[in-house]
RNA sequence: GGCGGGAUAGCUCAGUUGGCUAGAGCACACGGUUCAUACCCGUGGUGUCAAGGGUUCAAAUCCCUUUCCCGCUACCA
């Protein structure tokens, strides 16, 4: 059997809490540009990408639409895969939380974990400081006190198990120092070891018991697994990989055994920490090999102000290819992202990228090539061997660039790869001003130095498609059957000639991609703009929110709270602060000095003069090195947009609440 | 607040270990061409290389200071 290398990769799971935009979408899209071009090279590829579905979002969800959260996954699954689907990207394995043989894995890695140590139940024994609402490892204590404050930590009561860190926090440090590849890009490298790894990690929380809809813990009830142990266990569990070392095997082979590590685990920048400490960390404890490399790719942004969908502006793939198809939506995410900075993407930009590169470089190119083979050679451009010098500028630039495709996709840099397949296009059209065919064809003598140079252009352009491949494969696929012709392999590109002479191009040329008015396509996207934000309307998510519920507590607890009506007498901002103002409160007959961090929705003179609900026997502290004598009490909706309480008529400054 | 990264043409960015008149793409303007989807080709830059100082024969590049942006993180009683 022939012994080819292997190529396991893997996108983060998607979140089954709604329909994905466009830049959930691009991490798909940009995955299966890198495993389309690893099968050209020869690689036996697996493509693993899927859902993650349990949690407490869902729950809520799912209870909203009436509905059980497994019918709520299944549905909104069913989208995602979809849209992966209409973006032609080539998974192997779509891999769902809630698929059976994942559930039973995840209960028996946690088991494992737990039995020898590695997860343990706590009740939060670390050093816990209480005003901070912070855990620390003993490590991080100075003088054995909060780190933050100064003050005493203590041990807090609620129940969970916790993954151990600690353990294996040097081995990771020495793995990412010894492999500069591990982390990419490599700037984040430094993030994860300054922020996380250097100055010790806290023990990450594993386990939940404030919501049902999750992995149960099978010896714990009440307790179920929390997102990361379920979630990034779905890279090993895709494969089938078994904790008894009982592998399930796919057609008879253990796809663990041949596919771990994973050469490339592609996720989102915010995402990274988890990928590059706690899951190592499993895996460490797992006694299973770490995956080769993490990139923690930038995000596709939205250009005008935040998305939402009640102002309608949020971009979904599924639109975007119904007016611009497939492949241009794949071209326009993979070429607009660099490597490291987030990339743009609207609705002008689209079309302007349609328009130059695709409709005019690329499409125009094809169909006047294959229109003058047609009109002069009747569809057929041999290689009659009449060279000029200028041929060889054209044949050494195109046989360049497969090298530097594949030196471009091996640092993962897809967009400056496409843009290199281009320089073949540019040179082509650049090819045909030069050798003016269509002057060749007015001279009978000519003839055979036009088929040559047809030959060339069609020879250029079959390698240049071929390398679109992994970008664009639906066009490669229309421009190779418009040559009439077959796919060229990567490593069959050292040489020009490969097109065999004397075939008939299609008489008929398509095109590929058709030139878009900005106008009309706006007035477009403005159709489905107001379509999304009635949808919105009437499907209005009710605002409601829910957030993690507090213990009960007593009359005499809620006793010892002092509220008073404030008046905010004089207001300043903290200087080194972001977020902090600074106010002076007249609450009764004296004044207290309150620091808020409300600085983003409130500027310092509006403050003045407002009535606000003050928590007044708060123990002091310094904020900032202000100190601050109290809290002005905010509702806060899920978007952190923070609101004064006041009350409802007017009252005297100190009136007491209650 | 801590750590890190930036600031180069109207826009998006390249610029390797300091080294010739600082580059590319887009946009714009003009010229050429007509096979093609009004397309393609060519030509066109007075840029304080954020500001100030320093090292050097030589600085966009190295060092210091300042300003402004961004990322991560902490804080946000």
């Amino acid at each position: 059997m022939e012994d080819k290398k292997t190529y396991y990769l893997t996108t983060a799971i998607a979140y089954t809490s709604g329909k994905p935009h466009i830049g959930n979408t691009y991490e798909a899209v940009l995955a299966d540009s890198i495993v389309r071009f690893k099968r050209q090279q020869g690689y036996d590829v697996r493509f693993q990408t899927g859902t993650d579905e349990h949690g407490q979002k869902i729950e809520i969800k799912s209870e909203e639409a009436g509905v059980t959260p497994k019918q709520f996954v299944d549905d909104v699954s069913g989208k995602i895969k979809s849209i992966w689907d209409l973006m032609n990207t080539s998974y192997d394995k779509f891999i769902r939380t809630t698929d059976d043989y994942h559930e039973k894995q995840v209960q028996k890695i946690f088991k494992k974990l737990y039995e020898q140590g590695d997860i343990y139940k706590g009740y939060y024994e670390g050093m816990y400081c209480t005003p901070c609402e912070s855990f620390f490892t003993s490590s991080q204590l100075v003088d054995g006190k909060c780190p933050d404050c100064g003050r005493e930590c203590q041990p807090a009561k609620e129940e969970a198990y916790f993954l151990k860190l600690s353990k294996y926090t040097d081995r990771l440090i020495e793995h990412i120092n010894t492999h500069p590849e591990f982390i990419q890009p490599e700037s984040r490298k430094n993030e994860m070891m300054n922020n996380f790894l250097l100055p010790g990690l806290q023990d990450l929380c594993v386990s939940r018991t404030s919501f049902k809809w999750g992995i149960p813990v099978d010896f714990d009830e009440g307790h179920v697994v929390y997102v990361w142990i379920d979630a990034l266990s779905n890279y090993i569990t895709g494969l089938g990989f078994d904790v008894d070392g009982n592998n399930a095997l796919e057609s008879g082979t253990d796809l663990f055994e041949k596919f771990w590590p994973a050469d490339l685990h592609l996720i989102g920048k915010d995402i990274l920490r988890f990928h590059t400490i706690y899951w190592p960390i499993m895996l460490m404890a797992l006694n299973l090999p770490l995956p080769k490399q993490v990139f923690g790719h930038p995000w596709l942004l939205q250009g005008e102000g935040k998305m939402s969908k009640s102002k309608g502006n949020v971009i979904y793939a599924d639109d975007l290819v119904e007016v611009f198809g497939v492949d241009a939506v794949r071209y326009f995410v993979l070429h607009e992202m660099p490597f490291e900075n987030d990339g743009i993407i609207t609705w002008e930009l689209m079309v302007e990228r349609m328009n130059s590169e695709l409709a005019n470089t690329l499409g125009n190119l094809v169909n006047r090539t294959i229109s003058m083979t047609n009109k002069y050679l009747d569809g057929i451009a041999e290689d009659k061997g009449i060279a000029e010098p200028v041929d060889e500028e054209l044949k050494s630039l195109v046989l360049s660039v497969p090298q530097k495709v594949i030196d471009k996709m091996s640092y993962l840099h897809v967009s400056d790869a496409i843009t290199e397949v281009f320089t073949i296009f540019k040179r082509c059209n650049k090819y045909i001003d030069e050798t003016e065919p269509w002057v060749l064809g007015k001279q009978e003598d000519k003839k055979d130095r036009l088929s040559t140079v047809l030959y060339n252009l069609i020879e250029s352009i079959t390698i240049g498609a071929s390398l679109l491949e992994a970008f664009m494969p639906e066009t490669t696929e229309k421009i190779l059957a418009q040559l009439n012709t077959e796919k060229r392999a990567l490593d069959n590109m050292t040489s020009f000639g490969g097109y065999v002479s004397g075939t008939k191009v299609t008489d008929k040329p398509e095109i590929l991609f058709m030139r878009l008015d900005v106008k009309e396509i706006l007035a477009k996207a403005d159709e489905i703009s107001t379509a999304q934000a009635e949808a919105a309307e009437c499907n209005k998510e009710e605002n409601i929110i829910d957030i993690d519920e507090k213990p009960q507590i007593t009359f005499e607890d809620f006793e010892k709270l002092q509220f008073q009506v404030g008046e905010i007498i004089a207001c300043e901002e903290v200087k080194k602060s972001k977020k902090l103002l600074c106010s002076q409160v007249k609450i009764g007959s004296t004044t207290k000095q309150i620091v808020s961090g409300i600085k983003q929705y409130y500027s310092a003179e509006e403050m003045v003069g407002k009535k606000v609900m003050v928590l007044v026997n708060l123990k002091p502290a310094k904020l900032a090195g202000v100190l601050s004598e109290g809290m002005l009490l905010c509702a806060e909706d899920a978007d952190g947009n923070l609101a004064l309480v006041a009350p409802e008529k007017d009252m005297p400054a100190g009136a007491e609440i209650c």
